[in-house]
DNA sequence: TCTTGACCTTCCAGTTGATGGAACCTTTAT
DNA sequence: ATAAAGGTTCCATCAACTGGAAGGTCAAGA
């Protein structure tokens, strides 16, 4: 397979898939004329990443996710662990962002957003509230 | 005022502090010395650029509400759609991450966790569910 | 056969918003 | 005199790609 066939499958653009065999992710052979030439099971490694990065997971955990997805005497706690460990971040990143829309949906609905220059938002980043 | 001192004030690190000069965001003036000389009025610009990068604002964002800020002239609209856009996009982040939070919390949910490698948390990275 | 266009290759730079560290200068206190 | 605590510049690094240039390869049509 050619790398643009391996892209639609994977459902993830060539350039990705270069900088992933760039930074050791997969191991494309190559044909003689320099092409690199993936396998099904490249082409599936892919779609594994594709989705853990879909998630949110960082390369990082994607590379030990693929070592436990390849590992048949893996233990689940493993990779449960290192999901719930994700799990915590984006809650923590969900908690964070929802303290700034509150603030922030506060800040919009007090201005009048007219013409004048009186602006409770500028007031609101001026100063502790 | 010196550097350090300015970035207690705004509760930013001098660090930082030096960046923002770097992009044109402040622009203290030096001593003889060659230290960085801060006005009240950076401090103060400074407090503000901390807060809106607290809300999540873009660099490019506060270089807009700044110049709004320092404009006696503004309108509050101009300032309540940029607002406006960013807690939309706060909002389209939050809606992603609850995605993954759902997906992620659900497979975590289905996984023993145990010493055995059977794995619903792989499973669900392997293929579209 | 030639050419056109679609692929493929590598390599380098840029993105965002800082942050870490090295090497060096200035001020302040002992 | 010296040492600590500040200040300075500059360069590199982080994540995870993405864009673009310059050029090689391949298949199809005139």
């Amino acid at each position: 397979m050619n790398i643009s066939e391996v892209a639609e499958h994977a459902g993830l653009p060539a350039k990705t898939i270069r900088y992933y065999e760039d930074i050791g992710l997969v191991t494309p052979t190559r044909g003689e004329n320099g092409y690199r030439s993936f396998s099904e099971a490249d082409a599936h490694k892919l779609t594994f990443l594709g989705r853990s990065r879909a998630l949110g997971f960082s390369i990082e955990d994607c590379r030990r996710l693929l070592a436990l997805w390849e590992d048949r005497d893996r233990a689940s706690a493993d990779v449960r662990a290192l999901a719930q460990e994700h799990l915590a971040r984006i809650e923590a990143k969900i908690a964070d962002l929802d303290d700034m829309r509150a603030t922030l949906a506060d800040l919009v609905h007090r201005c009048a957003g007219d013409d004048r220059p009186d602006c409770p938002i500028l007031k609101g980043l001026e100063a502790e509230r």
